[in-house]
DNA sequence: GATATTATTGACCGACTAGTCAATAATTAT
DNA sequence: ATAATTATTGACTAGTCGGTCAATAATATC
């Protein structure tokens, strides 16, 4: 009954991700998102909104591809002590290779945006309460009955976050190794 | 031999950092700087430089001033455990009483500035080296011989950072509590 | 008091900002 | 084919951005 879209929202949805991820919300144009998307600028309002909801679309993204990739990592057949290994890999990888310097966009969020916009707080909120829940549930098979499995989940929820933070701002990355193995001491 | 400025560079440095620390580096605009120091554009710029001139120096401020102040609590005669909770304590009352939303600089300027400005990435750099290597003397009489000193405290830095992302998130409280409970319980 | 030096002032700049909108195009339903 | 609806286009806005600069003011030295 109208003319239809001629893009693909998956892609532009993928592109708005990228610069907000890497630039930061404040540092990123509208003619930066204009130049990702390839989308002009009335589309993108038309089709989104203003660049605070272009930001809200891309942390959901975010949300839905990469946290629910480690989510579903942390819900598959590995063992706990693995799996909480495996969210520290992916710090370090990207603090040793260092070609992508956007770090983790929850991170990112949560220091710039949450403290200035209740809907991105919001989100963050939400998506920090279901990865606690995923790692709670990742390393219930291996904590004894006394052991508070609610709190060592936030205990490693905490750490990983300093991790994108120092691996960010290029600290040794000795120290983000430290910080998985003591993470995973108390793991089997 | 010259006009003397009329201004208190202490005060004015104070200023600067007090509007980068709240807002962040690109949310702040010369005028925002103007109407926190009283001093006019012209005079900011001969007297420290640029935008990024000041925020170096309004880094620096806060090393010399907060961080400085973290690093004599570490090196005073407290006990250990002490002191590694203060350093968690500040996070906790800030994250409670939620009346100034900068968060830590520090943490604040490895997020949005140390990836995009090599200066400030060195700065900070420097600051978390001293920072461990506070942390470390700290802990040294409260660990056996064969604990890892160095690794406990860049774990301990790693936490430090991770609750303040958390704080400035908005997320649960206890998560904060529980890294400060994990992080004391190696000691003593 | 004259001179040199530096600080303060505020007007000014071009570039860029987020956001708007009327015109046009492409589609579906009738 | 016509009408209704929505998407695309790009020119346009008013405001703000970081930064500059010539004029003026205040001091120290001579």
């Amino acid at each position: 009954m109208a003319r239809p879209r001629e893009f693909d929202e998956a892609r532009v949805k993928e592109a708005l991700m990228h610069v907000f991820w890497e630039k930061g919300y404040e540092a990123t144009s509208m003619q930066d998102l204009v130049d990702a998307t390839g989308l002009l600028k009335g589309s993108l309002y038309g089709a989104f909104g203003g660049k605070q909801a272009l930001y809200m679309i891309a942390l959901a993204h975010y949300d839905h591809t990469r946290i629910q990739e480690g989510i579903d990592m942390l819900n598959g057949k590995a063992g706990a002590r693995e799996k909480v290994a495996r969210l520290f890999d992916a710090v370090i990888e990207a603090a040793r290779t260092g070609v992508f310097a956007g770090g983790c966009l929850l991170c990112n969020a949560s220091v710039e945006m949450a403290p200035v916009n209740t809907n991105i707080e919001n989100s963050v909120k939400s998506i920090i309460r279901r990865l606690q829940a995923a790692v709670k549930s990742a390393i219930e098979p291996a904590i004894k009955p006394p052991g508070d499995t609610t709190a060592l989940s936030g205990v490693i929820i905490c750490a990983y976050l300093g991790a994108r933070v120092l691996a960010k701002a290029g600290a040794p990355l000795q120290m983000i190794v430290d910080t998985r193995e003591q993470c995973l001491k108390d793991l089997d």
